[in-house]
DNA sequence: CGGCTGACTCTGG
DNA sequence: TCCAGAGCCAGCC
């Protein structure tokens, strides 16, 4: 039903609209919203649900963030390279290929 | 109800 | 190019 959504909730609905093979920043993602900031998202996906391509959320960096500890990073990099998404030698993505834009 | 934390970003050195 | 510090807002204890 009609349930006021949380900045949480708009969060995961952009994140759900980034299709396979392409990333985003949190900052990309914070300046779609009207008051969101970086850290926002990055909390926000700190629990994010099942259905959200979390692993397609990337720093300004083009980096993977640390998560501070776990292998959280890891796995990220694997999903992403089962989607197409390749890394550079650097180990950072190219926006200026993966960097998905809205419409 | 108050305070701390956090998967960030920006600027300066 | 890399390192460090400050700013920001919502959510959770």
């Amino acid at each position: 039903m009609e349930r006021k959504p949380s900045y949480r909730d708009l969060i995961y609905a952009i994140v759900r609209q980034i299709p396979a093979g392409k990333v985003v920043s949190y900052g990309q993602i914070a300046r779609m919203l009207p008051h969101c900031t970086a850290r926002m998202v990055g909390f926000a996906m700190a629990s994010c649900p099942a259905d959200v391509p979390w692993q397609r959320v990337i720093n300004s960096q083009g980096k993977i963030s640390p998560r501070g500890v776990g292998y959280g990073a890891e796995i990220q990099r694997q999903y992403l390279a089962a989607e197409g998404v390749l890394f550079d030698a650097q180990g950072r993505i190219d926006f200026d290929q993966f960097g998905w834009q809205p419409a």
